[in-house]
Formats: C-alpha cells, sequence, structure tokens
DNA sequence: TCAACTTATTAACGCGCGTTAACGCCGAAT
DNA sequence: ATTCGGCGTTAACGCGCGTTAATAAGTTGA
C-alpha cells in the first residue's frame, strides 16, 4: 500500500476514477462477495487503485447507509469507581476483541449510571451506534433490563437474571458454590461460614449463596444467618467481613468465600488476626483470579472462565444481531474447583 | 418522555413536522447553543415534540455530516492474551470513561497485533471512527509509533517513548524506580536484585531498571547483571525469576520487583522455598495493585496512580481533538512509595 | 412612507457509501 | 435481420443530519 497524504479524504470515488469505473463497481468489488457479475479486470484493476491510493472506506459512511453500526457494545452499570476494581473486565474485553477483530466489528464501551438505565439502553440502540450489546452484572432491581427484553433488541447477559427472556451466558453459580462448600463437607466441616461476593441485588451472589444453601441443606445442616456477611466485590470489604466474623465468633472452621477478589482481603485478616489457613481455618474462594494462585496460602477455589464466557456471549450476540427473528437462548458454562491449598480435613 | 414504538426510525423530519417547523429549525435547538435567532416560543415546541416522540439523533448521520466521529480510541498493542491479565486496564478504562461520559462521547477499544501497526493506526483514523486516540503500553520497537507521530493525528500516550513526539501521559518510571530502591538503600540493603516488569523493550520497563541503576550509582554500588532478572507482566513469571535468583544464590538481602503483579508470583517463590520476607529477604514492588495491600506481608510498593493518568491521558487528548494545531505536551504525574510490611531494616 | 437593519426560519446541498433499477453490449436462437 | 437473454456496468436515490446562503417577517430611524 501506497503512502499518501492524508489531508485530502480519499473516498470510493477517487477510487473509482483511478480504476476508470464507476463508484457503484468499487462498492460491488468490496461488499457483493458472491455475485460475478464484476469481471476479473475491472476487479483488479479496482484492487489496484485502492492499494495505490491506499483507501479506507468510511465505516460511519458505510454504518449510515447500511443502516447497521458495525460495532457492538459492552455495557456496564457499575460506576467508573467500580469498574476500576473489576478484576474480570480485561478479561471478558479480551475475550470480546479476539471474537470482534475476526468478524471486523468494533467494541464500545459503555458504563450505565444506576437510575437511568430505563432510558439509556435504548437511547443506544435507537442512536444506532451499537447493533447490539452485552450487559455486565446485572442488577436484579434494573428495571431498564425489564424493558430492554421487551425491545425486541440484540442482547446478551453476562449473568443470570430471574424471570426474564433476554439471552445469558453465565456459569451456573448456584451448583459451583455447592461444589464449593461441598469440597468442605467432605473435609468434615460442618461449621461453614459464607462471606458473598457483593450486595444480594446482584443475582450472582444469591445464586452463590443459594448454592452455599443448598449443600448445607443437603449435608443436613441448618442454615445459621449469623455465620453470614455481605461483601462488596474489594478486597477491604473482606477484610471487614472477615474481622467481623472473627470477632463475633461464631465459631466456625471454614469459610466460603464467594470472591477471590473478597478472599484476598479475607484471608489478609485472618493472618492479622494470628491465626493460619488452612490450619486454623479453611478457606475457599471463588472465580480463581490470577492472584489466587499465588495467595498466601494458595487458594482453593471455584474456576470462572471469564474470557470463554465472553467469547460465548459474544458469539450468541452476533448470531441475534444477524438473525432478525430474535430467539432467546440461554447457555451455561461448565465450571471446576480447583483445590490448591487453603483448605484441610478437620480433625 | 412517551414510549414509541421502535419498528419505525424516529428522525429529525417527524420532530420537524410535529412541531410544525423545518427540520433545519429542529437541527439548530439541538446543536447552535449560543445562536438566539430560535424564538424561545419554536425552541419549546421543538423540544416538546422532541419529548414526545422519544426522539434520538442518530450518531452516525452526526458523525458523517460533521466530520467527526464522536468517539475515541483506546488503542492496545498487546494480543488478547495479555490484554487478559492486564491489571490496570479496568482502572484505565474506568477513567476513560469517567471523562468521555462527561463530554457525550463514546469509547472504543481497539486491539492492533503486533506487526501490523503500522497500517492500523492509520486505518483507524480514516476509517472515521475516532477522532482520536490513547494508546496504551508503547513499545520502543513499534515502527508504527513512529508514523504515527507524524500524521498529525490526535493521538496522547499513556506511557513514555524516546525520540517521539507524539504527546504523553506518564509517571516518571526512573525517579519512581530509583526512590523504591533509595528505600531498601536506607535501611542499608546493598546487594540489591531486581526483577523487572516486563521485555526490555516496553519503555515502562527500561525506565524503572534505569531507576534501579541510578539509585545504585549513587549509593556507589555496582551494578550488578547477575542480580537482574527481566519477568513478563504475569506472577508466573515472577515466581520463575525469583525462583532462579534464590536457586543461583547470588547472596541478596533485598529485591526491587518493578511490577506488583510480578512480586505476588515473587512473594509466592519465596515462601515456597521455606523463606520469609521480610525477615530473610525484603521486597518492593511497583504499581500498588489492589491486591498489594492485602498480599503477605502487605507490599511496600510504589503508587501507580493509573485511574488518574487515564482520565489525564483522556482530557489531553480532547485539547488535541478540539484545537486543530497539534501541540505535543508530556505531563508527567508525581508518585509515592507507600510503606508497608514487606521491608526491614537489615541488621 | 420607505430604506436599513435585525431576527426568525427554511430550502438546498453535501457528508461517503449501499443498493435498486435500468442500461448497453454481445453472442445465440429464431 | 431480428429478438432474446444473460453479463457487466452505472445513474440515481436514500440513509439522517450539519450547515450555508437565502428568504420572510419584524423593527427602527428618517
Amino acid at each position: 500500500m501506497e503512502e499518501k497524504n492524508l489531508d485530502k479524504t480519499i473516498t470510493a470515488q477517487d477510487v473509482a476514477d483511478l480504476a476508470g469505473v464507476s463508484r457503484t463497481t468499487v462498492s460491488f468489488v468490496l461488499n457483493v462477495e458472491k455475485r460475478e457479475s464484476i469481471s476479473e479486470g475491472t476487479r483488479q484493476k479496482v484492487i489496484d487503485a485502492i492499494d495505490q491510493l491506499g483507501y479506507v472506506p468510511n465505516i460511519t459512511a458505510q454504518a449510515l447507509a447500511s443502516r447497521s453500526a458495525k460495532a457492538i457494545g459492552l455495557v456496564m452499570t457499575r460506576s467508573p469507581r467500580y469498574i476500576a476494581s473489576d478484576t474480570f473486565l480485561p478479561q471478558i474485553i479480551g475475550g470480546l476483541l479476539d471474537v470482534v477483530k475476526k468478524t471486523n466489528l468494533s467494541l464500545l464501551v459503555e458504563w450505565v449510571e444506576a437510575g437511568e438505565q430505563i432510558t439509556v439502553y435504548r437511547k443506544l440502540i435507537q442512536a444506532k451506534h451499537i447493533d447490539g450489546m452485552i450487559l455486565l452484572t446485572p442488577r436484579e432491581d434494573d428495571r431498564g433490563l425489564k424493558e430492554l427484553a421487551s425491545l425486541e433488541v440484540p442482547a446478551v447477559l453476562m449473568g443470570t437474571l430471574t424471570e426474564t427472556n433476554l439471552s445469558s451466558v453465565d456459569l451456573d453459580n448456584r451448583a459451583a458454590a455447592k461444589m464449593a462448600v461441598g469440597h468442605l463437607l467432605e473435609q468434615n466441616h460442618r461449621r461453614i461460614a459464607c462471606i458473598t461476593n457483593a450486595g444480594i441485588s446482584f443475582s450472582s451472589a444469591q445464586e452463590r449463596l443459594l448454592g452455599y444453601k443448598d449443600a448445607l441443606e443437603e449435608a443436613g445442616i441448618v442454615y445459621d444467618q449469623k455465620l453470614v456477611r455481605y461483601a462488596d466485590f474489594d478486597p477491604q470489604s473482606g477484610f471487614a467481613c472477615m474481622q467481623d466474623l472473627l470477632e463475633e465468633d461464631p465459631d466456625f472452621t471454614a469459610v466460603f468465600v464467594a470472591s477471590d477478589n473478597v478472599a484476598m482481603g479475607a484471608l489478609s485478616a485472618i493472618r492479622a488476626k494470628g491465626l493460619q489457613a488452612p490450619a486454623d481455618l479453611s478457606v475457599v474462594g471463588f472465580d480463581d483470579i490470577p492472584w489466587a494462585k499465588f495467595a498466601s496460602p494458595p487458594l482453593t477455589t471455584v474456576h470462572l472462565p471469564a474470557q470463554k464466557l465472553a467469547k460465548a456471549a459474544c458469539l450468541l450476540l452476533l448470531d441475534l444481531i444477524k438473525s432478525d427473528t430474535v430467539q432467546i437462548r440461554h447457555q451455561r458454562i461448565e465450571s471446576e474447583l480447583i483445590v490448591r491449598d487453603s483448605t484441610a480435613q478437620l480433625v
């Protein structure tokens, strides 16, 4: 490709002029794959001209003319403060970019303020800036999502929402949590505390808590709310919750912390109290963040394949965009327990 | 705002019809702030019509007509695999979103494959999808950046590059590293190892290594290359580097690890060897990732205000976009050392 | 009363491209 | 010689909006 000055934008018309054909022909060469209604000769002339001029189609004009934005949106409901501490965002973006790049789409990142969701979701679509969206960390109390579901807009939820007819991709948080707690039960723990990953309005927090309850119930252990604390995503909150638990000392031998991020804080609190995991207290996390393996002690946890989830969500979204009829689909991805050194048999 | 069906897109013409004015008037009400050439009466009629119809301007059409994309791009050179483990991405995105939202712009995330940079940077701009870009983790060997600099395209580097005339925002990595190592020197350490944050082609790695050398030189200590290892962003590499150092045992009492992320792995390797920080080995990190505070032991480190940097970069970029004359500006942000428990006086 | 300005509004063009419908061309069939 | 049917190509319209230049209406001063 030749280097040309950028001062004047090169349009398809310039290419057409140079190739000695009409602009329509240029457009056909570029877009209409199948139809061989373009002779090999002219096709080559056009391609040569494109190379020579360094022509790049104006995506904006393409979008306007084709009535599709050539972009999808990653929409987060959390404020920048929370976004900044979202451990999985890099993995998710990495996964999305991977898929998006292959299909020549762009990725738009949007943040929606809590409270204004109802209007914003619609605006995003009406403004034609994106063809569809992937929604992160949905909250049960997000009324905008309910409306969105009735709008027949291509959208995929990363996460679970009860009673929604939006398509979604998620792992089975409840089953995974049950598995994690099951691991503790197998090691003869009976008094098992729980620190949630977030407030209960987040569906993942709810699901994981339910998994915890499931496991207890199956083992014939009564649920004791004195053993439960509600964290708020970050290590700080985990530290506080753990400190509180140790303070009140409800006599427990293990903890299920529904987020590694929170667990890092919890582990710190345990050490601060002069205790040791797993000798004094077994800890199971959830998420398998990159640092879990290098925590002290290395954290037993449930692996959350965020990148894989993101890819799946993206592929699903692309499907929805392609097929105009919106059929709802829920996809559940398997997870597994990674056993490391933070849990031990109760003696 | 009334709810209306979305099947038919509502255009400015529809608003004009309902308000009984021309489309131009609608456009003026929406865009021309200053000129009071619109009477209060018609202005109100238009606004009412907009509300009633739930009209949302088509950003794509706006972009085409106004010749500006109403969006900026966050461009990363690293592959999705690396993007997925970029600790600061959430903070950066959070910072950018914060600024971008206030100015009614959008944020586009792009990933550029190593090797194809030269063409891609230009394409991004030529395609008119973005008005300017913020470039992450620049590499010295990125020839595309050199070309970009000569293109008079609004662009801001997050990081430092020698001999570039692209605007940039960064902290003074070299001075900060020197400060970190200085802290170890103050504690009477003399044999101080260094594990870099990344390969030396990344300017930040180079700068931090230089800061390490500066500190040594000022203290009259000869630089010993046997004490230096090159990590690769992630904890795994930190673990390996530390293991290697301990293996070869070049008799050192402290380590400067130029990335907390890497340091998490290094700490793990220290524990694995049955050693304790800071009793056996003092460790200073760099970055102050959210988990540094909760590491075992809590990590002494240099605070990297990524969100603040991102905001500064974004504001600078917006300036560049606004003023058509591209004046280069380099902005350096102060950093500070956070002293925690991973370093101790050498006895 | 009429010219000289404002002020309020709009017709008309262009942004760059996708796409439909129509065109001219050439060889084969009538 | 005339008709027909692909094949290759293009003129022309539209996507929704920003913006300029021109028009219509209203105000002032002599």
